[in-house]
DNA sequence: GCCATAAAGCTAAGGCTAATAGCCTTAGCC
DNA sequence: GGCTAAGGCTATTAGCCTTAGCTTTATGGC
């Protein structure tokens, strides 16, 4: 049995190249371990916790690689065209890998590692939104809004749920412009 | 073999009150079965395509109950009184359902039972977005919004993406002033 | 250079799942 | 009274996760 040399950061590779062909539901430790070349038990040797674990680590991973889009677009940009940049860059994500990243709801509950992940996210929404003026609790409720926008468009969109012909481009559009437009007129209290 | 007189209805019945009190992951033929007093495969007597069926009747049947509370808030209310109503409902009903939220993505592609539902909801967004002047393609594009700010914060919230200690009702309200601000100077094209 | 030990692989087995096939009984209609 | 169809059942297959326990490999200390 010549030894593979597997990691952590290998098996999550092989995961997510299963979720981008085949959609998270094909995410089987046999799949998985097939495509290591290895035995369905050995990954426990790698990914402690079995399949919950495994799923967990592809969240964080899927998290973290957001983040760094979102980084990379806001960077060089401020005021709503950082907005709409970020915006973009989240959709593009998604809409680059829709499998992955409906892989993310599977995960099970929030630990340190992936709000550690989900902390870069929203810091580089908050950064964005100084130049509006808001900080402070403020800044939290509004990258919250911000994120509930960017998701909820992604997951929809990737579940089907827009089905009427208008294009979804222009729909982007008008979206990114109301919360620009929101953003400006945040209700200071 | 006593006979049981089991209707569709009633196995989604049951699928529901399961995943209301486990999760979605929770919902096995077996489990059902085990509640509707029956065999594992008499189910397929009455859900023909078995799990996935019974996971699309979900989706149906929970897109029709959050269509009809959206309904109900928007009776008597104009405006972004109305907006905020059926925002707040929508939020409410998942909130009181969070399981059964989180079943809805578990659904298989769309199909034309579930787009007729998902009709109807879009119909009362439709319906309150009148008043800002919109109709037409601009509706739907506005409709959409709604929709994904909705989603996405009842999404999150459930997920436990919202770690910090703000408070989150204030964010929804926040998030609500955004989207009636947004919608009074939507882009008209 | 050798040996002990821990890591990394394996097989085997247990228990769960969905789904299909085929049989039996009940209910209702002609 | 008898036929048909619907609604139950058991048995079976195939696939999955997970644990247990064994074997091999690689590595670090002497």
């Amino acid at each position: 049995m010549p030894r593979v040399g597997l990691t952590p950061e290998q098996v999550v590779d092989h995961a997510l190249t299963l979720i981008d062909e085949q959609g998270p539901d094909a995410l089987t430790l046999a799949a998985v371990a097939a495509r290591a070349g290895v035995a369905t038990p050995s990954l426990y040797k790698h990914v402690r916790g079995g399949l919950t674990e495994l799923r967990r680590l592809i969240a964080v991973r899927v998290t973290e690689e957001l983040a760094a889009r979102l980084a990379d677009a806001a960077v060089g940009r401020s005021g709503d065209a950082a907005v709409a940049a970020v915006l973009r860059a989240y959709h593009a994500y998604a809409t680059e890998h829709p499998h992955r990243y409906n892989a993310l709801p599977q995960a099970p509950q929030p630990d340190d590692d992936l709000n550690q992940a989900a902390a870069r996210l929203v810091g580089v929404i908050v950064a964005v939104l100084r130049e509006y003026g808001l900080d402070g609790s403020e800044a939290i409720h509004a990258a919250r809004t911000v994120r509930s926008l960017a998701h909820g468009f992604a997951s929809l969109r990737i579940a089907g749920a827009f089905q009427l012909a208008e294009d979804l481009t222009t729909t982007h559009d008008r979206l990114i412009a109301t919360l620009t437009s929101g953003l400006h007129t945040w209700p200071k209290p």
